[in-house]
DNA sequence: GACAAAGTAGGACAGTCGTCCTACATCATG
DNA sequence: CATGATGTAGGACGACTGTCCTACTTTGTC
């Protein structure tokens, strides 16, 4: 994008290199050598090394966001949309496998960081959360939906951590159709 | 203990300290103020940092097979035993909720530096699958034991991944539940 | 073309990190 | 008591961190 502006750069490239190496592992210089920026000028644009989390939290919150409305519009029933969010651990698969899953691991870090944003990651999980229970409310399971909801975000998430330590793909392979099994059998019919 | 060496000391403080903020962000002065003694002299008794981290491992890898001898004697059935290790979850709920799983948190910051330690910290998740592993070939599960490890394993993770990030009592007594049921569900009658 | 505004470069800064070194204390054994 | 081994204290070191500052260049507007 030639509309990008040296902000948008930089918080790119921090949410990449955030989610490579972990946001305390990333420094500055790291982040100067892939925007082709001097260290010192980042203050320009943000006055703290936070605050540029701050703004990669929130980029992964939009992003997230439209990843879900494309759900919605392609995914006809709620069935469908449900299997999407569960598609993410084939679709992302190499990166999971490498890197874990993006939001688990920066909570994780900021819970042991004791970091002042990490309510603020939490929020990736409460959008998740949120649009999952959406779905199985208009599934038909009004009572237990936020339940279900948390159970597959937990199954996700268990996945992602297994497969980055172990590197195995047909692990992620049975356990999605295990997911899908699941899926159907919470589906009233 | 007062048979307990200097160097003991230092392997307990660092396990602790490591899993409460992590390795990266513990550093030798943190040590050093909770055993009491001198920044420098660390190398007296480990040439490096990863040295520490070794023994930290080493450790946990001991205590781990300690528990698990433990399960052995006070579990008659593999049921009993499986579900002592469902029962972590209950029994450190606090710790998790606080600060993860311990296995888990590891692993994944390990691969975030893309750290030497990988495979041995990698060691503490395979001695629990192989465990498991076990547990289910005596309940009968010969042919899928491995899967039915690998998939237990997977939902302790995501349910401490979670409970660390809603700090949810109600959620992993859930959680817990619903791997009772499934334990029964996969047991032959 | 003048000039303020927006953006950048590069280094100074104080602090912390892991590492290493040397001097000192403790202690068992002769 | 003497002596060597074992352990400890405390600081020096170079590298790196996030932060801040000043000088410079670019850009848009009158």
């Amino acid at each position: 994008m030639s509309s990008m502006t040296t902000r948008d750069h930089i918080v790119d490239a921090a949410d990449l290199l955030f989610y490579q190496h972990g946001f305390e592992h990333t420094s500055f210089s790291d982040i100067a050598d892939v925007v082709n920026i001097s260290r010192g000028n980042f203050y320009y644009h943000f006055k703290s090394k936070d605050e540029i989390l701050d703004a990669v939290i929130n980029k992964r919150l939009a992003d997230r966001r439209m990843m879900m409305e494309q759900w919605e519009i392609q995914g006809k029933t709620p069935q469908d949309r449900i299997q999407s969010f569960i598609n993410i651990l084939v679709v992302n698969g190499d990166k999971i496998k490498r890197y874990g899953c993006p939001i688990g691991t920066l909570t994780s870090e900021l819970a042991k960081l004791n970091h002042n944003a990490q309510a603020e990651a939490n929020g990736l999980f409460m959008l998740f959360r949120a649009w999952l229970c959406r779905q199985f409310t208009l599934l038909g399971r009004t009572a237990d939906a936020d339940e279900l909801a948390m159970h597959l975000l937990a199954r996700s998430q268990g996945v992602a951590t297994l497969a980055n330590a172990f590197q195995d793909d047909k692990f992620i392979a049975q356990e999605v159709k295990m997911m899908c099994n699941w899926l159907k059998s919470v589906t009233p019919s």
